[in-house]
DNA sequence: AAACCTATTATTGCATACATGATTATTGAC
DNA sequence: GTCAATAATCATGTATGCAATAATAGGTTT
């Protein structure tokens, strides 16, 4: 007793929560979704009234998201939305073209027919929402395509740290939406990828996809003035959410 | 206000802590050297008392804890010492192969000369441990030559994934240990590692770390019937820390 | 004797209360 | 009028108390 053997491992949050549960997905999504920008202040006793919880699920909740990355806790001081900087926005682009990098050339390998079928699927709606124009189906879309690839591993620690990746620089994805024919360059850019993979060429597969998300970041890069104003300006603003 | 600033976010601790930073790191120490085994309960209370705090910082201690990846915590089970399974330690040995391939080919690249040197150091350090055979000088100067590699690239997201895979796996490298002439092996695998580091190829770095770090999983995955055992005598003998 | 059901115990999850440090506002001086 | 120092306010960090659930032990039945 007092042992956990590993048999009994087979679920996946590895973090308590009952309450504590329902306020991580609902902060993650105001997250990602924007409505809690990046560099904002996240007050204990607010979200703990909008919630209708004490402060303890809160602050355990807060901690939780510091520890995947969403969140920055400084003693003393408070919860913030974590806000890259140009130097870490690069380093996580960087890491993250590594660890696509890393899925592109084991799921070419290892991809099963279901994995396919998947990648194929989200492929597929990721072409329709090209032709539509539909920057929110392609958003979506484009995730699937992503998480087709992590799935097709096998690993599933290595899906859960580029899902926990590609999380954290959700907030930031936002603003690609304002680079012209990106759409269209994307999914050029995820056909290569796909073609390599069905044929079961690891290496090529890593390098195109690699290529992608480094292409991605270097645009966004680009637009980092702008991010810069835009936070600015919800600072002078003094934006509230809820 | 109620913006933080990319300016001001250059410090490390993502997580809040007083008294939860001692707590955190005594109970990583207390992990990693093996004092608190895999599978081991972690009793909120007992520690509370051990600690002398109470179980508010012992709880978010552990939720940091089952953030990064050591802890597990069960809800209204009680929180575990991580216990990977099979799968999982391969899945992690892999995760790590990948990661610190790609940190070897950045580092390859943009390595200084202090980054160099203090590989050059760790390196030193592995080979007079070998001559020595001190097994736990050897796994110190081995933490500092992989440490140094992450480093070189220069990316610090990329470098705190590294170190947090590596703690993650720590538990379980002691059981290396057993593995007769590891020392020398690990070294002569270090040695063609440094050589391609050195001379800046990347590529070469890049698949002689993945090598050195699958191989050493795959030697650990031959000792995994000893791990059940052992796991199991703990069990049963109810092991107690501290 | 073994298995199942029940009652007790113990531990987690959450709420509340208090203390300390940070932030802000006010007041005074230059 | 601006800057600085001090006091008040507020938020975080920690401790404690209560409720609910899981583990456990005991008794009963087959």
């Amino acid at each position: 007793m007092a042992i956990l053997t590993w048999a009994a491992m087979e679920k996946e949050p590895r973090v308590r929560g009952e309450q504590t549960q329902k306020l991580r997905e609902a902060l993650e999504e105001d997250i990602a979704s924007g409505r809690l920008r990046p560099g904002r202040r996240l007050d204990e006793v607010s979200l703990a009234e909008r919630f209708g919880v004490s402060r303890t699920p809160v602050r355990e909740t807060l901690i939780q998201l510091a520890a995947s990355g969403l969140v920055e806790i400084r003693p003393r001081r408070g919860a913030f939305v974590v806000l890259l900087g140009p130097r870490e926005l690069m380093e996580s682009f960087e890491l993250m073209a590594e660890v696509e990098a890393s899925c592109a050339r084991l799921a070419a390998q290892r991809m099963g027919p279901s994995d396919r079928a998947a990648l194929h699927e989200a492929h597929g709606a990721c072409r329709a929402a090209v032709g539509a124009g539909d920057e929110a189906a392609y958003y979506a879309a484009n995730a699937r395509f992503h998480g087709a690839i992590y799935a097709g591993t096998g690993n599933r620690m290595l899906c859960a740290e580029a899902q926990r990746l590609q999380r954290s620089l959700q907030p930031y994805r936002r603003l690609q939406l304002r680079v012209p024919r990106r759409m269209e360059a994307s999914f050029a850019e995820h056909e290569g990828v796909l073609e390599a993979l069905v044929a079961g060429d690891g290496a090529t597969a890593a390098e195109r996809l690699r290529a992608h998300v480094v292409v991605q970041g270097e645009r966004f890069m680009a637009l980092l003035a702008v991010l810069q104003d835009e936070t600015d300006a919800v600072a002078q603003a003094g934006y509230q959410a809820g």
